[in-house]
DNA sequence: ACCGTGGTTAGCTTTC
DNA sequence: GAAAGCTAACCACGGT
């Protein structure tokens, strides 16, 4: 494997002169720039749910209030989420399925 | 402080048949829901990036050295970013704008 | 400041024959030591903890199932945790207190 | 498979008033409690370190170097624990146990 | 404006 | 090899 999938990981962004036959550093390089956009991405929604936590505080509402309750919000989800596989579990040790 | 902002907190997500009046009860609903949604699509964009991981991967690449890699391109944009701040600094300093 | 609490650091932990002088030295032993000391026992724990769930296994018992429930109790010790600091929250944003 | 050991799970925690014939669920119940007990013994442990970095951290050390220290100090046991394990191997290799 | 705290997120380890 | 749990780093917020 003379030419390993690994092999232009050092120079890891600035190649943009890469010789066509490397397929797999531009496979490589596919694949990061989708992640950093996807990053991107999700960076622009935290910023965006920082403004709207900015913007309700700045109508009167206590921030931390409203964190704590999201907290709960979420914890709701996940805990029927949990049940549910729970159930799951029981079935299928009982051998309902 | 009769009707504060805090007023309906306690009931924190399930209350649909709100007195019309209520008004930053709706308010406060509004914002969370808002930022809920943010938060959903957030979770999504984790997903997805997780997916591309997966999917480097069963090509043959080390998921491991992507992250450092990506770690680095960060750094690499900080610095940058960093950089021309700095510049603005100077050209301000110096009356250039 | 010449001799800043940083200044052993290096040879981090097989420095036995400290200056009685260097009192910052000792000091940082001795804070890293207790450290050490406390990481073992919660390591101990952590096997006990394993021993467990290998005990309830080979007794019969599904040991994720067990798992699930765990997380479900603590979730349930975590909320209502939250739902009083919410409470209390309430309480001071209406000047209850 | 009447009576499984997954029979009584449902309830996961609140049943005081279990039937006493239902031994399994004894057993079971048994078990996540000495688990539980466990994994708040361990957690009391982690506020432990935590409090003692929080004092060494205001007595102008910093943590985050103590933490790689910690690190290192680590390698080192595990590295001595993994050539204690390879030592043994050569021993019973040769037939010396 | 800075420090300290707490929460979130990501990486690593271990299990199945 | 995949999935889950645990641990550790990061970041953002609130308080001083």
């Amino acid at each position: 494997m003379a030419k390993t999938n690994m092999a232009r990981y050092e120079q890891y962004d600035q190649d943009t002169t890469q010789d066509a036959e490397n397929i797999s550093g531009k496979r490589l390089k596919s694949f990061l720039d989708r992640i950093e956009r996807l990053e991107e991405e999700k960076s622009g929604l935290s910023d965006d749910i920082k403004d709207i936590y900015a913007e309700a505080k700045s109508t009167g509402f206590d921030t931390k209030t409203m964190r704590k309750i999201m907290r709960l919000r979420k914890m709701d989800v996940e805990k029927r989420r949990e049940e549910e596989e729970l159930l799951e579990l029981y079935k299928s040790a009982i051998g309902l399925e």
